[in-house]
DNA sequence: CTTGCAACACTTTTT
DNA sequence: GTGTTGCAAG
């Protein structure tokens, strides 16, 4: 049998694992080392050459995006649709189980998945009916409670208060919230893998039944998974008794940067323990970025304890050095950044070749202010998602009651949206009763209806919700997943309610309404992991799960901005990692906070390491955030890069370009500039880091070494240039 | 039920 | 500095 298309393209190190022979085996993948590839070029191995069924593969990724590029390029390679291979998502495939085996896991069979937005709502609810102060229980923390502690794989029965008062009330609320969600039949992102984890666990049928299904199990990200997520993994890997799947991990300890939401890299280093007889494979060529990228790279993450240890080595180019602006405040950095950038286009290049990092989403704006100044294209990634809008929920809120009356989540958030005098009076009666009477809001309503105590009007006002509710439902039963959208978002009023509004928010709302119409006839039932449900509830659960792009133009040609959290598995041929400052890069909070900063050092490691060609590091002297000013150190990280790599283009590198918000360099007839370093016989040195006014009346802003920052009136204040 | 104002937060994000 | 959220008045 000719392999060779699937061996080829690999290096000797590459091929070792994609041929190894079945166990366990742990992949050290280090950035831009081809990880992706002998994940898919091992399926594919299994599949060709081992002889492996499809059917008895499963592999699992974090995002959505990762898991279906990797069945594109495994159907690439095999030149054919490869069906029966499970490749999803941790929660896409918990779904999955649960969707098939909804009775053993104890779940109605239309249940609704609830993203973060509705857990936070029904937590509100919850406490509310324990009639708790949300200034004290803070509905976040209690999120953040429940999910951490599912996230363990702890139900409130497992926890011990320890006669902790504070702890007491948390599990009584994290008791009430999973009543709520059992009788709504509500399952939220970390109940998904819980239940999963413990249908698998507790069910002996079913786990023999999937154990001895997949004989090989392929993670990727390994370093991003949670207790849960491992635990799963486990219950699948192949023991003693020979059945069981081999595991086949993919990870690199040193781009471990979700800790903050439960990842545990530790997980890289309990798998050896666990399965002590593992192969592990160092993936340390890399075929991205240039030699001095890797080096500085390496120098820095090597300041890091407890690490696997590896070495990225490429035969590549040398490069050109990092370059390192120190700009004097956050307008000069966005501003050397879209020169920078413009001058690179100039050159021939891609507007999407170049990406802006930041550490936090704050610091977007003035870039996005230079690059509209300038014409640039840009795009940003993260912020709300399609399915994340609110018009968009409030739609899938009606289409949710439709598929599941009790879902009280929705019905609360649509009985009246659009106002239809169902008010809080009557919504209090309804809680009320659906607590005494331990029902769903629905039917609470419909036993209100029953009962005097509702004025005429509220009574009319509530009975017109439930006929609309029902009457849409009986409109609906029998139409196409588009139809019944369209339908729902006519009859309901949402439409309508958007339409009447003014402005140009307005107006995308009504166009998302549009969008979700078009999502709904395009969604691919027959293409979707779900079995045993309906096609409304797959399209729900899909909305959930997969919450969509945040911009759809995402195809034009244009400057990307983003997180260097999100940036994570992309690359670029420029890169600038702007704001690389102590306070906000390392943030403050991990400066405090001791142990956070190996993190943020990995995070450093993972902006680097996304440079292809050039990578530009920015700092400001000077920053406004959040309506204050600050001074701000270099950061660390900069010390931790060795200065052979690093070329400084402090000042004047810079090509003005008189941008928006931005000011003439020359002020006045003594040539004083922003960036000037100055002589005051008062404050000692500093420099100009911003001015305003003309002539008698012109004001510097002056950051003295010693004395902080002072606004002086250029006439009076007798500044001395230095050189 | 709508409008307006004050209080609040504000690292990172997928599912 | 900006945007969201909750509450009270109209």
């Amino acid at each position: 049998m000719d392999v060779s298309h699937i061996l080829d393209q690999l290096n000797p190190a590459q091929r070792e694992a994609v041929t190894a022979p079945p166990g366990p085996m742990l992949v050290l993948a280090g950035a831009g080392s081809g990880k992706t590839r002998v994940l898919v070029h091992r399926m594919a191995w299994l599949i060709q050459v081992e002889g492996i069924s499809p059917f008895s593969l499963l592999a699992v990724t974090f995002t959505n995006k990762a898991a279906s590029e990797m069945r594109h390029r495994v159907e690439a390679l095999q030149n054919m649709p490869v069906s029966g291979m499970w490749v999803g998502t941790f929660h896409g495939l918990a779904h999955r189980l649960l969707r098939a085996h909804w009775k053993e896991a104890n779940l109605p069979q239309a249940f609704q998945v609830l993203d973060s937005d509705d857990q936070l709502r029904m937590v509100k609810r919850v406490l509310r009916n324990l009639e708790l102060d949300e200034t004290r229980w803070i509905p976040k923390h209690i999120t953040g409670f429940i999910n951490a502690r599912k996230d363990e794989g702890l139900r409130p029965q497992h926890i011990n208060s320890g006669g902790d008062p504070v702890q007491q009330q948390l599990l009584r609320i994290y008791t009430a919230y999973e009543v709520a969600c059992q009788r709504a039949g509500v399952v939220d992102f970390a109940e998904l893998l819980l239940r999963s984890l413990e249908l698998l666990r507790d069910n002996e049928e079913l786990r023999r039944h999937y154990r001895s299904r997949f004989r090989h199990v392929l993670v990727d990200e390994f370093q991003d998974t949670n207790t849960i997520q491992y635990a799963w993994v486990r219950l699948l890997a192949a023991d003693k008794s020979g059945d069981g799947a081999h595991l086949f991990i993919v990870g690199d300890d040193d781009q471990a940067i979700y800790g903050w939401r439960g990842a545990r890299v530790e997980n890289i280093h309990s798998f050896k323990k666990d399965f002590p007889s593992c192969l592990m494979i160092k993936l340390e060529q890399n075929y991205r970025s240039t030699a001095t990228i890797l080096n500085a790279a390496n120098a820095l993450i090597s300041r890091n304890d407890d690490r696997l240890g590896k070495n990225l080595w490429t035969q590549g180019k040398q490069g050109e050095p990092i370059k390192l602006y120190a700009a004097y405040n956050e307008q000069d950095e966005a501003r050397y950044v879209i020169d920078s950038i413009k001058r690179w286009i100039e050159l021939g290049n891609a507007r999407s070749d170049a990406a802006i990092l930041y550490r936090s989403n704050a610091q977007s704006r003035l870039f996005e202010e230079q690059l509209m100044f300038d014409g640039l294209p840009y795009r940003v990634y993260g912020g709300l998602r399609f399915f994340e809008r609110a018009e968009i929920k409030d739609a899938l809120a009606y289409l949710r009651l439709l598929a599941n009356r009790s879902d009280d989540a929705s019905f609360e958030r649509v009985i009246n949206q659009p106002t239809r005098g169902n008010g809080n009076k009557t919504l209090e009666q309804l809680r009320e009763l659906a607590r005494n009477m331990n029902l769903p809001l629905w039917q609470a309503a419909q036993t209100l209806l029953q009962q005097p105590g509702l004025t005429a009007r509220a009574g009319n006002a509530l009975r017109g919700f439930l006929q609309l509710v029902e009457g849409m439902h009986e409109a609906v039963k029998n139409l196409p997943l588009h139809e019944q959208t369209e339908h729902v978002i006519q009859h309901s009023g949402l439409l309508d309610l958007y339409r009447q509004e003014k402005g140009e928010k307005a107006e995308a709302r009504v166009e998302n309404l549009q969008e979700l119409v078009n999502a709904a006839r395009g969604y691919d039932f027959h293409n979707s992991d779900v079995v045993e449900t309906d096609m409304l509830t797959a399209f729900l659960a899909h909305a959930a799960l997969e919450a969509g792009e945040g911009q759809a133009d995402a195809g034009e040609d244009c400057v990307q901005l983003m997180t260097l959290h999100s940036a994570k598995g992309l690359e670029f041929p420029l890169v600038f990692i702007c704001g690389v400052e102590e306070g906000l890069f390392p943030s403050e909070r991990a400066r405090a906070e001791g142990g956070r900063m190996q993190e943020e050092r990995r995070l450093c490691y993972v902006g680097i390491t996304r440079a292809r060609q050039q990578l530009v590091l920015t700092y400001a002297e000077r920053r406004r955030l959040y309506g204050k000013d600050y001074y701000p150190l270099p950061s660390q990280f900069l010390g931790e890069i060795p200065a052979e790599y690093l070329q400084d283009v402090r000042f004047g590198n810079s090509k003005p370009s008189s941008p928006a918000g931005s000011k003439p360099q020359q002020q006045n007839g003594r040539g004083l500039m922003i960036g000037q370093r100055v002589q005051h016989q008062k404050f000692g040195e500093g420099m100009v880091t911003n001015y305003e006014g003309q002539g008698s009346h012109a004001r510097v802003e002056v950051n003295f070494r010693n004395s902080g920052s002072k606004w002086l009136v250029l006439a009076y204040a007798n500044l001395e240039v230095k050189a």
